[in-house]
DNA sequence: ATAACTAAGAGTGTATGCAATCACGATGCC
DNA sequence: GGCATCGTGATTGCATACACTCTTAGTTAT
């Protein structure tokens, strides 16, 4: 044997943890992208360690990834909480997200294999039977859809960023989103495979730039009356009128 | 007392780890983008802990955090090692480098405060001044140019993802480039401040991707002859002449 | 009744211990 | 002499234990 492996430099699937830190991101990456887990839950590492049958060590490795990633805040001696992403992280996450994916379709354009097509309009017939399915699927196939273009660049690196924003933008999507907000995606990227595989680099660019834009659109516009989290400065205005209750009725 | 602590869902200086962590995660950074640990050098948790006067549980956090960067190599049961990028990846990582300094560039155009251009200006003499010193100070001064632009734009976000590619692109200067690489930088961090000031977007734009891309070429180019390690592919033509001898003189 | 104070519970921060795995030199075989 | 095998030390993977901090409910004083 001569010792192959891999890739020796290369952080292919990242999470180099062990494992089981590593399926306990995923799980929660998965659990937020689906908005089961929203923006603000508790994150206690016993409650994880125990329901994943791990140590708090491994519970609390996991949310250090998690917390590096941005999707998960970990403040000290206090609990670890879904990120609530504000309005100019959004912004600015969104900005950078469309930077990234311009890189994906320059690398993409004009250089699909026909069996790389085949899975990507596979997985847009995914999308449109989840339209009929449960909105978290809906909302996981898309953003796994960009997910699988990264891939497709072959760019290890690239991947990894691509992947991460990704996950910021559903969380953010979760935070100021409103329901359904992620209709007619479908549609756009459809459009858009066929301009990454005719070759077209300037069109196909330009549709992922505007998707893009749309898709953050559809999240940060409707911030104010979407979600009633983090209410601050949408309380801010009524503060005198509140100040008489002093009972708060956060959730458990 | 109203509890308004600092900012609810921002990951402002990230590193949530506890502090001593983030110590450790700060030190071997800086000594990698000083070249003081280079690309295979071992990081065992033992020696860390101890030399950090702490646990190997708060160094093994320490490393997870660091993978997650992609700044170290974490492999089940094997010992960390400082991340040695492959050529594809170096040059992946500068691609995004670009486009996300182009973000910064384009929020700081002809937005930049007297106080904060004074900064910079204060920064690129600290640079010029280094070029007599150690060549570890001059790569971390460059490194913290860019780094310190970033942090100017006030978004978060993208000053972690500038932070973290800046960092992954002084590894892999330190992987391919020639010593003394960085030579003319400094001119370079000086005129494009100029065009900064200016309000100049275009040109301020175009100033960075030449400054990048020459950055790139600098340490990309002279790779074969440069170093000698992770020379699996150089040394592919010469597979058969290299069979006869089977000794490998790697360094401990 | 309200507000300040206090004490118990909950949860994190960190160190340590043990089992499992790997690296590497020693040993034996061809 | 070269090559495979084995055993020991080195190192990681993970769980547990304890100290410290924060939260919160109960209590007392005003």
């Amino acid at each position: 044997m001569v010792r192959e492996d891999k890739a020796p430099g290369s952080l292919g699937s990242r999470d180099g943890l062990g494992d089981k830190a590593g399926m306990i991101c995923r799980a929660i990456r998965r659990a937020i992208v689906e908005q089961a887990l929203r923006p603000g839950d508790r994150l206690p590492e016993d409650a994880l360690g125990e329901r994943f049958g791990v140590s708090r060590t491994i519970a609390r490795h996991a949310l250090g990834q998690l917390g590096a990633e941005g999707l998960v805040d970990l403040r000290r001696n206090r609990i670890a909480v879904v990120a609530t992403p504000s309005m100019e992280e959004a912004r600015d996450t969104f900005d950078i997200r469309i930077e990234l994916e311009g890189l994906v379709v320059k690398a993409l354009a004009g250089r699909l294999e026909k069996k790389q097509i085949a899975r990507l309009r596979e997985h847009v017939e995914a999308e449109q039977a989840a339209r009929q399915g449960s909105e978290a699927t809906s909302i996981r196939l898309a953003t796994e859809f960009h997910v699988l273009l990264a891939e497709m660049t072959g760019k290890p690196i690239l991947t990894r960023y691509v992947n991460e924003v990704s996950y910021r933008c559903g969380l953010t999507l979760s935070t100021f989103g409103r329901p359904h907000s992620s209709e007619c995606a479908v549609n756009e990227h459809s459009v858009l495979i066929d301009a990454l595989a005719e070759g077209d680099v300037q069109e196909a660019m330009r549709l992922m730039r505007e998707h893009l834009e749309q898709v953050a659109d559809r999240a940060l516009l409707v911030a104010p009356d979407a979600r009633n989290r983090e209410l601050m400065d949408i309380l801010a205005p009524y503060a005198e009128e509140v100040a008489s209750r002093s009972k708060r009725p956060r959730k458990a």
